[in-house]
DNA sequence: TTCCTGCAGT
DNA sequence: ACTGCGGGAA
């Protein structure tokens, strides 16, 4: 599987490349074998032709020939492959000929997928393409790469090209493919060649590695197959395979070097690229890691592994036996380590607007977003993206909410205004439950609003199937709706919240075209720079906890010890001390009320202090809300942001290579009085994606509040993330996080960090627990000023860079679920099994409905038994 | 679930 | 020499 297949090449210009035919076809004899043992060999890291070798000389001139043969007659037809010695084309033709008889016509290519590379493309744009395609290669399927090189070449078809892309771009493009320091390697490295190189590849191995993001193996596979230089490739295929020639035992990671002296002894120096790719694919589509396919073999006469095999059947053997010496014995396991673990607290933030774009155009008032124009947005947000499947119902019903009718500018309707008023209604009365402690906020607004309104198509589908999901997550034990937490008096709150709305709120839940929250990851670390739904690690001596509160009592006794040692690894995450660890622990970290805490902590820190964040709290977080709110009443926001309910939508379990990572997804829906472009306007979320008419098209994502470099962060970057905080920070200076972390112990809430544990930035995980300072976002600039005071301006400022928000987006329920978003499939899943799964049909909403929601609750039980 | 593995940073 | 970094197929 792992099929990392290279590129056929041959460029005419360069070394000769003699078909296969054209070897000498004698050297059939002595294949006996070089009975040289392993043992001998271990010893030699290097191949001087004279010294002892892995294969002898027959060995060898006979592999090189049935390899070619081998690979002319039945490689892979590849958008990145030039194919000049092909025989497949003819095999290809004879085949579909005969199969549909004596038609004559030109056979079509397959599906029409198949095609190589341009044979006209110049040497140097052939260097380019190869190496796109190795890194996309690495670790990454051949079938997985077609769609994404083919994307690539056409949005830039020259290194010139790509070297003048934006990383935004890049990573957009890049979404999906996984490893996403390749997109940044790709990149710089292309830059690189235009800037230092002069915009040309060099032609050997040892010029190219000194390309950044270019290692031994990418240097040899483009040395080899565009410009024909005599370097063996060796990548895991090669890997592989070698070790079975010889039968290596033992981890394969302790034998670079060997694998590197076996794979430049069989290299045909004749025929350099072809022999790399075709012991690549060799060894993805025969030398399989698993069911090899060892009749189809043609070098299987110099496989020890194989030859190890058919004694033992000879000898009587039984194929099925446990420790049969199978071929798949080699090359050696190396040892499993186990995956860390990692908690995340997610939250899909909701919006709801109550204006219509067109509605609010004057409002900006001159401090129009950064980039792109109102009326470029108005566009993007009333125009479903093409390509995207969602159910054709509800998107009608967003585009009609949205306005989409009257090609002129329509006059706001009664019906506006009633929505207006009573979402003001609605906000009024949460910001007085907040103010005296109780709890706002019910679990089925939504589906009240459903039954009130049956013309609302679209909501039909979507909220009934909410609901199922929210009580399928309560009924597995993964999850609850976090009304629970206030106890009895949430459901009543709830009731009355839903109700005193009116009808008219209920239909603006139901139509209201939805708008999510989307943040950006660091730069560097996991999922780097991808978009993603606002998350926050929960410390992981809360683990054990999670299980005893959300889950079933099944004493897991586990992760208590690991979390109460200090973590000595070089990420830095855990670094406090035992003492608070400890504390942290007898919060009940991962608890759905902590976890809502986190959320709303988090949430006030990403809208930022122009607007204000209502219905949020717990308990004893209500007091602060309020007391925050109260500070904030001095300067009161204009705008507030309603929550109208929250719901715990169980928890996804999504394992990368070395982390599994358990999300705990709530869903917080809210209304927003006024329209989109305000909304973003006021949180400072300028990042837009704009659909372009061709499905696979990939967006420009401008992004006005990047995350600021704490080294050197622009102005622009820090006005437009909080206006009123420019004194504080315009000036910031980088200065070293350890005193950052030092000076500001315990400061909570507010710095939980995002969902990468990004390494790098976010002052790392500081899960102090200062709840009674903790600190909304409104408030962060206060603290800042007196920790400026307190400390040195440039330590306080460098805080201020530290803690600075990164940057966000809201797009739609389209964009999310859409291709032109940088998002990883990991968020992609939070998100259906946060909002439900489109539908196909539109039939019966409840119906596919269920299928995706009880899909998503499901998996949440499931992830209980880990 | 298990397996796979290039490059850079350290 | 070791570790971080995704995703998909089997």
């Amino acid at each position: 599987m792992r099929a990392n297949v290279k590129s056929i090449h041959q460029p005419k210009t360069s070394k000769g490349c003699k078909p296969t035919d054209n070897i000498a076809v004698e050297c059939r004899a002595a294949k006996e074998q070089a009975g040289i043992h392993i043992t001998q060999k271990l010893n030699r890291t290097n191949q001087s032709p004279q010294e002892q070798s892995w294969f002898t000389q027959n060995e060898v001139a006979e592999f090189r020939q049935e390899l070619l043969k081998w690979y002319d007659h039945n490689h892979r037809v590849l958008p990145w492959r030039r194919t000049p010695h092909s025989k497949k084309r003819e095999v290809d033709i004879a085949v579909a000929d005969a199969s549909r008889g004596a038609d004559g016509g030109p056979v079509a290519r397959g599906d029409g997928e198949a095609e190589s590379a341009p044979s006209e493309l110049p040497q140097q744009q052939f260097a380019y393409w190869v190496w796109v395609s190795e890194v996309m290669l690495q670790q990454t399927q051949v079938a997985t790469v077609i769609p994404y090189f083919k994307r690539w070449v056409t949005k830039w078809p020259t290194v010139a090209d790509l070297a003048a892309a934006d990383i935004d771009t890049v990573n957009t493009l890049w979404a999906g493919l996984g490893y996403y320091r390749r997109a940044r390697y790709l990149l710089d490295g292309a830059r690189f060649v235009v800037e230092k190189l002069g915009g040309r590849f060099p032609r050997t191995a040892t010029e190219l590695v000194k390309i950044p993001g270019v290692g031994p193996y990418t240097s040899a596979a483009v040395a080899s197959i565009a410009f024909g230089s005599p370097a063996a490739a060796v990548d895991g295929n090669v890997i592989r395979v070698v070790s079975r020639l010889r039968a290596l035992p033992g981890d394969p990671t302790k034998l670079a070097s060997t694998h590197a002296a076996m794979a430049s002894e069989l290299l045909d120096p004749e025929r350099p690229g072809c022999y790399n790719q075709a012991l690549m694919e060799l060894g993805a589509t025969v030398c399989r890691p698993v069911n090899p396919n060892c009749a189809a073999c043609p070098v299987r006469g110099a496989c020890r592994a194989a030859a190890e095999w058919e004694a033992y059947l000879a000898a009587g053997g039984a194929p099925d036996v446990e420790d049969a010496p199978r071929v798949t014995n080699y090359p050696g396991r190396k040892a499993v380590k186990e995956k860390r673990e990692q908690t995340v607290a997610v939250t899909v933030l909701e919006v709801i607007c109550t204006v219509q774009p067109h509605a609010a155009g004057g409002t900006a008032a001159g401090t129009g977003p950064p980039n792109g124009s109102s009326a470029k947005r108005k566009k993007q947000s009333l125009t479903p993206i093409p390509g995207t499947t969602t159910d054709v119902t509800a998107a009608a019903a967003v585009a009609a909410a949205a306005g989409m009718q009257p090609p002129p500018k329509r006059q706001r309707t009664m019906q506006d205004f009633a929505l207006a008023a009573a979402a003001r209604k609605q906000q009024q009365q949460q910001q007085a439950d907040v103010a005296t402690k109780r709890v706002v906020v019910t679990g089925e607004t939504g589906a009240a609003a459903d039954k009130g309104n049956p013309e609302a198509h679209g909501a039909e589908d979507q909220e009934p199937r909410r609901s199922e999901v929210v009580r399928e997550a309560a009924a597995s034990g993964g999850g609850r709706s976090d009304s629970g937490r206030g106890g009895a008096g949430a459901g009543g709150e709830a009731g009355g919240a839903g109700t005193s709305g009116g009808l008219d709120l209920e239909m603006l839940v139901a139509r209201g075209a939805r708008h999510y929250l989307l943040t950006m990851r660091p730069k560097d670390g996991l999922l780097a720079g991808l978009w993603e739904f606002p998350g926050a690690i929960i410390p992981t001596d809360a683990g054990s906890r999670a299980e005893l509160d959300d889950d079933d009592d099944e004493a897991d006794n586990d992760d208590v010890d690991v979390m109460s040692k200090p973590d000595p690894d070089s990420m830095g995450k855990n670094t406090l001390p035992t003492a608070v660890s400890a504390a942290a622990a007898s919060t009940n970290a991962n608890s759905s009320t902590e976890r809502q805490r986190l959320s709303d902590a988090l949430l006030r820190r990403l809208l930022g202090a122009n607007i204000a964040f209502s219905g949020s709290g717990t308990a004893p977080a209500a007091a602060e809300a309020a007391s925050s709110d109260v500070g904030a009443a001095q300067q009161p926001p204009q705008h507030t942001l309603c929550v109208l309910a929250r719901h715990d939508m169980g928890k996804y379990v999504h394992v990368f290579s070395h982390i599994r990572q358990t999300n705990y997804i709530q869903r917080v829906t809210a209304v927003f009085h006024g329209d989109i472009i305000t909304l973003e306007r006021l949180t400072a979320a300028t990042a837009t994606a704009t659909a372009t008419a061709h499905g696979d098209a990939v967006a420009k994502i401008t992004t006005g509040t990047t995350r600021v470099d704490s080294e050197n962060p622009t102005r622009a970057d820090i006005g437009s993330l909080n206006e009123d905080e420019d004194v504080v920070v315009s000036e910031v200076k980088g200065t070293a996080k350890d005193e950052i972390a030092e000076s500001v112990p315990a400061d909570a809430g507010a710095d939980t960090g995002a969902t990468g544990n990004g390494g790098s930035s976010s002052g790392g995980a500081k899960k102090g627990q200062g709840r009674g300072k903790k600190a909304a976002g409104a408030v962060v600039g206060k603290k800042q000023q007196q920790q400026q005071q307190q400390q040195g301006a440039a330590e306080a400022k460098a805080k201020a860079a530290e803690s600075a928000p990164p940057a966000r987006m809201w797009a739609s329920r389209q964009q999310v679920e859409g291709s032109h978003l940088g998002l990883s499939s990991g968020v992609k899943k939070i998100f259906q099994q946060a909002v439900g799964a489109s539908d196909a049909g539109s039939g019966r909403g409840g119906r596919a409905a269920s299928k995706g929601g009880k899909g998503g609750a499901n998996k949440a039980a499931s992830a209980r038994g880990k």
